[in-house]
RNA sequence: GCUGCUGUAGCUCAGUGGUAGAGCACUCCCUUGGUAAGGGAGAGGUCGACAGUUCAAUCCUGUCCAGCAGCACCA
């Protein structure tokens, strides 16, 4: 028998036969920690305790200490676990796949009757069952023909299907604990006994699609979260807790920011508090934009299906778009239109309307334009997904000489923006050629340089999407990560050589002849509604200041201390402040806490002491404590606070 | 769009084959109270829409609409 030699993590190296499993290893180190051993990491590898090693290598041994290779295991381990639920359950179930997801796992089954949320309960309780059972974990290596055939005499479709999947030359792994099999990859625990059997849960059931594909039959999908303790499970559950309290639909309920409502799904009707924060974010974007160099227009909603084929919107884009059929009386034919889905083709329109000289590049044409897209049922979530929405959209015309000067300007824009919005933390993707793609390799080439040399200029690191631009250009996407640590794809940098080809665009050039400009479709935002969305979420309702709907609330101790609660409102109003008087014959407490919960960041509250020396008390949104405070001083204190960042001095 | 679940007062929710309830919010009255709910009274619903079964439907069945979760979609 050969040997091998194995390094541990301190140094230590000692010989094994060739062949030798980490569970082997673990034994003849202690008895404690064969016991403890869940797996093995060799040569940095994720390893089964039962795989042979065959060559010197370096080797660690994981415990359930072991953070990540130990929430592999569990979240794996309890997908099967799952499965196996199920189908001592349900007999008649067929298994598919059951990956680990980021907090838990998920497994597909297809069976003809629903999974209803009783069940659930039912399938937890085997679950432990099985975990009690302390069953050993046994793997083995099997052959294609043996694995195939297995499955196919069990009537397991899927399996058959995975089977024929895994790449000629990789391991077909056979799994079982108990009498329960699976095809599996590994690793897996020693035992379903490692399994902490209070630190999942169940977290619903729900459709999924064979491998994502619409046209197979749709599985049933089975959803956990799993820890590695009890401790750990609660946390997760009290975050989801506190994430729903912060969710921008039942915020924008509270704040009476907007609603909507079945006569018109995903359009938002937006109430006097939610139009005074849309406002807020336009006006501010609006100066941004003209400090910046562009030009604002505004194009027509409603517009006729030739600009669509022109642009290639019909062919690509028609189950997306709103048609408006216009049947007029008597008119020979009737006239087809759709609302617009996007504003670029309008803007190449003015673009194109008169002739335009080189001199006139880079010319950056903005528009909050209004956009209506036909979004599918599915897809429509809140004010973040909608069908009706407003994007901070702007075209930068230009030569292919200048898209990376224009790229990294626009980066540095879009910085200055998140950071006033209080974004610290976002990233760059650089979406690369896909492999159907039009234009030259020098043109996909150059494009991409531009793009990457563009970020470098900015000072902003990228990470490469390969294949992910569009057919025609590359693009930069600007992610950013709100405060319960979801990524959120807003700003958008893409480079476009096909509208300006298509709707003939053109300028003169210094030679005096016709050439074609690129366009750079740009957005910062992305829409209003979305990226309002994300910062009610971010903030939890308590936006920035200058944003705030309600910025502050004077609000009378007595009755008789309301004229001086209106002259102060007038006086706040006067210093460029949005207050409201509350005047309302209810008690100090009352008007607190109603404000409070509303998001009002400053409550004044005056009384007789207040109306006498010409004060008000300030509690500011989350505070406790409260400050007496002039009210000429607050005035002017306030005012300035009000002020958007960008007029800041 | 697909699968599943849900739809009762402005909000959160209970409930029943014999046309409906609570808390909060709302209106009025009392109370003028010092920093997260003072007290009392009152008003408010075509039980998502439309069909069907039934003597009788908010409840059972079907279709549609909308919402929620996930999948798919996001040129």
């Amino acid at each position: 028998m050969a040997q091998i030699s194995l390094t541990f993590p301190d140094g230590n190296v000692r010989d094994f036969d060739s062949g030798v499993t980490p569970a082997e290893v673990a034994a003849s180190i202690s008895k404690s920690l064969s016991k403890k051993a869940i797996s093995a990491q060799v040569n940095g590898q994720h390893w089964d305790l039962q795989w042979p090693i065959d060559e010197s290598a370096e080797i660690a041994i994981n415990t359930l200490q072991d953070d990540a290779p130990a929430l592999e295991l569990i979240r794996h381990d309890l997908a099967h676990v799952m499965a196996r639920a199920v189908q001592e359950i349900w007999p008649d179930t067929k298994v598919t796949i059951g990956p680990v997801t980021e907090n838990g796992w998920f497994y597909d089954f297809d069976r003809a009757e629903p999974f209803t949320p009783e069940d659930l309960g039912a399938i937890e309780a085997k679950m432990k069952e099985i975990i009690n059972a302390r069953d050993a974990v046994r793997t083995e290596i099997w052959d294609r023909a043996r694995a195939r055939a297995f499955y196919e005499e069990r009537g397991e479709g899927y399996k058959v299907e995975l089977v024929d999947r895994i790449p000629e030359g990789a391991d077909i792994r056979m799994y079982w604990h108990g009498e329960w099999q699976d095809l599996c990859r590994g690793p897996h625990l020693q035992s379903t006994g490692q399994l902490p059997a209070d630190a999942f849960k169940l977290m619903g059931v729900s459709g999924a699609y064979w491998f994502g594909d619409v046209n197979r039959p749709m599985l049933q999908r089975i959803q956990g979260v799993a820890f590695r303790n009890r401790d750990d499970l609660k946390k997760y559950l009290n975050f989801l807790e506190e994430a729903a309290k912060r969710d921008h639909r039942k915020l924008g309920r509270e704040m009476d920011l907007f609603h909507l409502q079945p006569e018109a799904p995903g359009q938002i009707f937006w109430h006097p508090n939610g139009w005074t924060v849309y406002t807020s974010l336009q006006d501010y974007m609006r100066r941004m934009q003209r400090k910046d160099g562009y030009v604002e227009v505004n194009t027509p909603q409603v517009v006729n299906r030739k600009l669509w084929e022109e642009s290639g919107h019909w062919e690509n884009y028609r189950e997306n778009m709103f048609i408006v059929e216009v049947d007029e009386e008597g008119a020979r034919e009737k006239t087809i239109n759709a609302l617009k889905p996007m504003n670029c083709p309008c803007h190449v329109q003015i673009f194109n309307h008169g002739l335009k000289s080189y001199r006139d590049l880079p010319l950056r044409m903005a528009e909050f334009g209004s956009c209506n897209r036909y979004e599918p049922s599915g897809a429509l979530h809140g004010i973040m997904r909608v069908r009706g929405f407003t994007q901070d959209d702007a075209h930068i015309f230009c030569t292919f000489d200048q898209i990376e000067e224009e790229s990294k300007k626009f980066i540095d824009f879009l910085a200055k923006i998140y950071a006033d919005l209080g974004f610290d933390s976002w990233r760059v993707k650089l979406s690369t050629r896909p492999e159907k793609r039009v234009g030259s390799e020098e043109s996909w080439d150059s494009m991409e340089e531009a793009l990457a040399n563009a970020c470098k200029a900015a000072g902003r690191e990228f990470e490469i999407f390969p294949g992910e631009g569009a057919f025609y250009a590359p693009k930069l996407e600007f992610v950013l990560t709100d405060a319960i640590g979801r990524d959120w794809q807003c700003g958008t940098l893409q480079l476009d050589p096909n509208l300006p080809e298509r709707l003939d665009a053109n300028y003169v050039g210094q030679d005096g002849e016709k050439h074609r400009p690129i366009m750079l479709h740009r957005a910062v935002l992305g829409s209003f509604e979305r990226f309002i969305g994300i910062l009610i979420e971010e903030h939890s309702g308590k936006l920035p200041f200058w944003l705030a709907p309600r910025q502050v609330v004077v609000a009378s101790i007595t009755s008789e201390a309301d004229d001086y609660v209106h002259e102060a409102v007038a006086a706040l109003r006067a210093a460029g402040v949005r207050a409201e008087a509350d005047v309302r014959n209810e008690k100090i407490n009352y008007k607190v806490r109603e404000h409070s919960l509303g998001k009002v960041p400053v409550i004044l509250a005056v009384g007789h002491r207040e109306v006498e020396e010409r004060t008000v008390t300030v509690r500011r949104l989350g505070e406790k404590q409260t400050q007496v405070r002039s009210l000429d001083e607050i005035a002017a204190e306030l005012g300035t606070e009000a002020t958007p960042p960008d007029l800041r001095g």
